[in-house]
DNA sequence: ATTGGCACTCTAGGGGTAAGAGTGCTAACG
DNA sequence: CGTTAGCACTCTTACCCCTAGAGTGCCAAT
């Protein structure tokens, strides 16, 4: 049975586990923290931690570390109590403070979510991602049309959310402004205040409104119209802090290679990430993993989202032996502070 | 005196130290290449070749390896001799090939350079970084601007080697399309031609041929495209293959995670890059380096250029026991692709 | 100039040992 | 029954010593 001073030695264990990087001894415990009790007191409680499997030996005449399973308890006591606690705010107005500052000369989508992660890994010093927000069930505003050269021509898509996507198209031959202005007319007529979602399967009608001479213009401006779609839709995500992964190496096993080598993959990063179902905030640690290389690591994870709905994720990656508390606090500032800013 | 079999030898211990990361004996000298002399002589060479501080033995009873001085007469004659070798043919022809199946799709000037530099980074298995071209001295063709709400427009920076740069302007009050044409054509008939280096001074005076009442608004738009100007002139590179360093960071002697803050240090990366002559190709190698963080490592450097300017540098990082050979090959071959690419 | 021969040096690795840290268990206590 | 002191036991770590082997430097001979 698993008593009220057992989770605290439990919890005791793992703080000075993650201060000290070494297994952790009975004697020690009692020294640092006022149990009350004999260190014998606390070498029976940690049997019964090992037997529940929160804590493990690294051999037999060791302190102990704790396990993925004691990891476990502890963030889950963590997410409950302190969403609300006084790190959390001292975290959100540290991390406000540093937005205020960098953030708000920024216009660009790619510079803010690419500062930010630079933030969170600086926060936190760990590395940081954040997933690019999903815009497909974004309206339309307009799509507009600039005249870049006789054969070149810029399509922008602009969003009800004012992100604006851009490509530039090459013409087979010369096009007048006029007919630029017709092409946009005729597709913008369609467009607007429509579903980025359904834009495809829109427009592609339009195309048959144009005489035959004029269509295969007509044809060139809609491929690169949707690639535009598409650039909305692809999977992206910034990422900042691999040099605090590599600072802090030995904490991999080993595995730092293959770990880098998956957050590089920013595709599979980003399938992993949105495959979780969105409880926030969440950690996964170690084990718990589905993803190999990510299996002596952590994932602290919430999302950031838009007059309440997700958008997005954001978390963080470092080894299972983190500080949650401190980490945990800046990913939630963050997701916040990030909402906060989209919603303006 | 250093004789031609000395510098045969030199060579030798350096392919060989390359290849296998081990203090090279004379023994293994005389198995693998074929001198026509015994390993004694090898030695008598290696005693040469040490004091004149080409190489240097870990200890007394141990093979040599090779010091900076030696992989810099090294890298010398390669460059001299290899410039039209047939590696440099086949790293050029490889990397054409997947230069052309990934880089056609791309339109964007980021993604561009972005695959570019993960395309080096792969071809050597090292750090790659690749600056931004230097656009100060590039013409504009034209500023365009889209109006995407009653009070905010996107201003479009289009110069004649079409890099597209934008900015979102936010006005304190409605604007009408009107008025947007009105500030577009104005700042157009001066702008247009003109070096991007000269705008701000070129544009200010047209503030002042606008009412008072406009002239507000007149003024938030110019700030805007003088951001825009400013982007322009952004130093910022482009940057892959941690992993590769990671992989190998036995090579850096602990110096690793203040190596890669370096390279994370965009700015600083981007001035030393800058501030390198353009002698081409060129090596840096090892403690040659100005900079500390990168002084057990190597850098491989060329430009690449428009019309036969130069544009920006293209550079390998690695470890000062890199393949020079094969690396400088895959640099020269990127940075003439990337030279047609955007003569295009 | 080259070479065979040989003494010399240094490293890497194995085994042995002693110190220290920490546990598990037992028996006693309130 | 929970707590505790005491003690035997285990395992790690560091150190030392030693040997085998790799490689050199040098000398005398060609």
């Amino acid at each position: 049975m698993i008593s009220v001073r057992n989770m605290a030695v439990l919890r005791a264990i793992i703080e000075d586990f993650i201060a000290t990087n070494e297994p952790v001894a009975s004697k020690a415990l009692v020294e640092k923290h006022n149990f009350g009790v004999s260190s014998a007191t606390i070498r029976n409680d940690m049997a019964t931690l090992e037997e529940e499997g929160y804590i493990a030996a690294p051999h037999t005449s060791s302190g102990r570390i704790p396990t993925d399973k004691g990891y476990r308890v502890f963030v889950d006591q963590l997410i409950q109590a302190e969403a609300e606690s006084l790190e959390i705010r001292k975290s959100f107005s540290e991390l406000r403070k540093q937005f205020a500052k960098t953030l708000n000369l920024l216009t660009d989508l790619d510079e803010r979510l690419e500062t930010s992660a630079q933030l969170l890994a600086k926060a936190t010093g760990e590395a940081a991602v954040i997933q690019y927000p999903n815009l497909n069930s974004v309206l339309v505003r307009s799509i507009e049309v600039v005249r870049v050269a006789n054969n070149r021509a810029l399509v922008l898509l602009i969003t009800e959310s004012e992100r604006i996507q851009q490509h530039l198209i090459v013409f087979p031959q010369d096009v007048s402004e006029e007919f630029l202005a017709v092409l946009r007319a005729k597709f913008n007529a369609v467009a607007v205040g429509k579903l980025i979602d359904d834009l495809p399967a829109l427009l592609r009608p339009v195309l048959e409104t144009f005489s035959p001479t004029d269509k295969p213009i007509a044809q060139v401006f809609f491929d690169g119209l949707l690639l535009v779609v598409d650039s909305n839709r692809q999977d992206k995500i910034a990422f900042a802090g691999t040099t605090n992964l590599v600072r802090n190496e030995d904490q991999f096993a080993g595995g730092l290679p293959s770990l880098l080598e998956t957050l590089d993959q920013q595709k599979d990063l980003f399938a992993f990430l949105s495959k979780v179902e969105s409880v926030q905030p969440k950690a996964i640690i170690g084990s718990e993993n589905s993803v190999v290389e990510l299996s002596n690591s952590s994932l602290l994870l919430s999302s950031y989202t838009n007059q309440g709905e997700e958008l997005a994720k954001v978390a963080v990656v470092g080894p299972t032996r983190m500080n949650y508390s401190k980490n945990l606090a800046a990913v939630l500032a963050l997701a916040h502070l990030l909402s906060k800013d989209i919603e303006d």
